[in-house]
DNA sequence: GAAAATGGCAACCATATGATTGCGTATTGC
DNA sequence: GCAATACGCAATCATATGGTTGCCATTTTC
């Protein structure tokens, strides 16, 4: 029999997904994955935007746990948490499992004319 | 040798992550996920807001590539559109193997005092 | 053919979001 | 000590987003 395992709180996604669904967010996360962390001039210094707009985005990524920040002397140091990112995908695997599961292709629109 | 494959252009994925980054249409796409093509009334039954808030969600879903329509009749039938979900996969995958990779994981915050 | 069901369109509203600018403060380098 | 570096805070702004309401048009159903 199995043990008693405490169901660990789906948590809806919802909010890492928003957290990702912007370029530069997207850009800076990708950069940040690599697992070194970077301070905001470092992060800022090739992008098309001004610091503020850099550093918003950066605690955008921090609300969602998607990085996490210490100041070190004068500069914030940004590095990559990968919790959330393992969860988002954790979703979409279920989705596609949900999609891949049984018969769901075969009854895309051929519901026959009644209404569903 | 291998083929000269052409680069299936990587389109950023964010508008994608942007349209799953909503509670409700996150919720409409598990939804729809089982295959089932639903109308906007059946999707709209037992939310908690108008038809019309879900009609905009389900725009918004459509317009990311998530699900896709046709009218039938008197009705606008939904259904999901698995690519979009498969695309923001392996996204997070690439992300994730980026992090898992080499030392990634031993860097974070550990570059030493100086400017990073 | 009239009523019910389905949904499109548009106006409207409050708030969130993405970005800027200006300025003040702390830390570092020389 | 002073200048440069790094950053935070706050105000401001335009636009996007999430939601509502009202009304009209098309289909179904009986």
């Amino acid at each position: 029999m199995s043990s008693p395992e405490r169901q660990v709180r789906p948590a809806d996604p919802a909010p890492i997904f928003a957290a990702l669904g912007d370029r530069t967010r997207l850009s800076l996360l990708t950069r940040l994955s690599d697992g070194r962390a970077r301070s905001i001039s470092t992060l800022s210094a090739d992008a098309r935007m001004t610091r503020q707009a850099v550093t918003k985005h950066l605690r955008v990524l921090e609300s969602a746990g998607l990085v996490s920040s210490i100041r070190v002397g004068r500069e914030s140091r940004f590095a990559y948490r990968p919790e959330p990112v393992i969860e988002a995908r954790s979703y979409l695997d279920r989705v596609s499992a949900q999609w891949d599961d049984a018969l769901g292709r075969l009854r895309t629109f051929v519901e026959g004319p009644g209404p569903i």
